[in-house]
DNA sequence: TCTGGGGTCCTAGGACCC
DNA sequence: TCTGGGGTCCTAGGACCC
């Protein structure tokens, strides 16, 4: 890749406010302004005699359910994505509770993608409602393309977005959240002293809570401290690699370029059971489960047009501990059969005498359906330099 | 009143090969 | 055959992201 080193990069992250609640309002209106929470398995509102829909109030909730998106009137009484609804069911009992509707999200998700594509095509896709585009050939100004893109996406799907500009995407995706919602921000190199050293260090993608205990443990809070850090300190406490990226990150710099398309590496399917199951007391239960899981990770196999060589497990006990199992096969497979087999000969090197709160099958080590076995790299030469040894 | 489901990448030890 | 070194593959766990 040729990369003029004079030419700056201008890497734009787009992200959909609060989305799948947002789309659920544009199909319920009249919710506008109120607080409402997407998530749980809960079914559609009910319809009233008189034509009306009764919506389900989170104060009536029971189950395992977590907080999927919530509207912003809900998170101004503290329920957040990832929260558990029988908590966030205590902060906001009157709030609203919708199921979640993946087929309508993947639906606005493609519009909004396309309608940026329409003006910016080197897209890389971050999932349902994120995107980062490399605008650097653009030759339009940086405000004008972004409101343009803006205006795009909202008349193609009723829904606004943030947009950061930035040399690259660490800043753009920090960027892209500091005028939520309906935001647009621009950065450049000048920008970091004032802009991105004063954030936590948890607003960088790529610090999650247990790098962020850690980091605050040695006194280290904001980005500004981090990149005033000594590398050998941080050596210290993390991997050599993670200490320079950590360093790195707090100073701005990222070379990584923006990827337009990728292969995906595994495949799986889980669930949490409504009880707690014992793989002996509910043998019956937990194998017909085990065996839907195996169809269903099959059946996306099969759409997708992949078949794999390693088929793993995962189990999350009762105490919330993980462990996983996976062995390899020659030969890639694809049918429920098949890996039903090879999962339950994972399944019997678990320990199985705690009580299972998951149950979980991947397939990884994927190939395209069709491609000739093993034959995923270039072949090597044999013995290129005669034998040794 | 415990935290869902779908992913990626990294690390580390052991087996095995030359 | 007392002791290297490089490389790949496999497996398990962990951190992190949306």
């Amino acid at each position: 890749m040729t990369q003029n080193v004079s030419t700056p990069r201008r890497i734009a992250h787009l992200d959909m406010d609060m989305f799948f609640a947002g789309v659920e309002l544009l199909q319920y209106p009249q919710l506008r302004g109120l607080p409402v929470v997407i998530g749980g398995r809960s079914g559609a509102p009910e319809v009233l005699p008189d034509g009306s829909l009764k919506f389900a109030r989170l104060s009536n909730y029971v189950g395992r359910g977590v907080v999927t998106t919530s509207t912003y009137e809900a998170r101004a009484l503290g329920v957040f994505s990832a929260m558990g609804l029988m908590k966030s069911a205590k902060l906001a009992p009157d709030a609203i509770l919708l199921p979640s509707h993946f087929d309508a999200y993947k639906h606005y998700s493609r519009l909004f993608k396309e309608a940026v594509a329409a003006i910016a095509p080197h897209i890389e896709d971050r999932g349902i409602d994120e995107i980062y585009i490399d605008l650097t050939d653009m030759p339009e100004a940086d405000i004008m393309l972004a409101q343009r893109i803006k205006a795009a996406v909202q008349s193609a799907t009723g829904l606004s977005c943030s947009i950061c500009i930035a040399p690259n995407k660490l800043l753009a995706k920090i960027g892209s959240d500091l005028d939520k919602p309906d935001g647009l921000t621009l950065l450049d190199e000048n920008s970091i002293a004032i802009r991105i050293w004063p954030l936590a260090v948890r607003k960088i993608n790529g610090i999650g809570p247990k790098a962020t205990q850690k980091l605050a443990s040695l006194d280290i809070k904001t980005i500004g401290e981090l990149a005033a850090t000594d590398i050998h300190l941080l050596q210290v406490h993390f991997s050599p690699s993670y200490a320079q990226w950590l360093l790195d990150a707090a100073h701005g710099r990222d070379e990584r370029p923006v990827v337009t398309s990728s292969e995906p590496k595994s495949l799986s399917r889980e669930t949490t059971f409504e009880r707690d199951l014992h793989a002996r007391h509910d043998k019956e239960q937990l194998g017909a489960i085990f065996t839907m899981l195996c169809e269903r990770v099959a059946d996306d196999l099969k759409r997708k047009g992949y078949v794999g060589r390693t088929i793993g497990i995962k189990l999350r006990y009762d105490d919330y501990s993980i462990v996983t199992r996976d062995c390899s096969l020659e030969t890639p497979i694809q049918d429920a059969t098949a890996i039903r087999k090879a999962a339950g000969l994972c399944l019997k090197r678990a320990p199985l005498s705690q009580k299972l709160r998951l149950l979980g099958v991947r397939v990884s080590a994927l190939s395209r359906e069709g491609q000739t076995i093993g034959s995923n790299e270039a072949p090597q030469s044999e013995l290129p330099f005669g034998t040794d040894g």
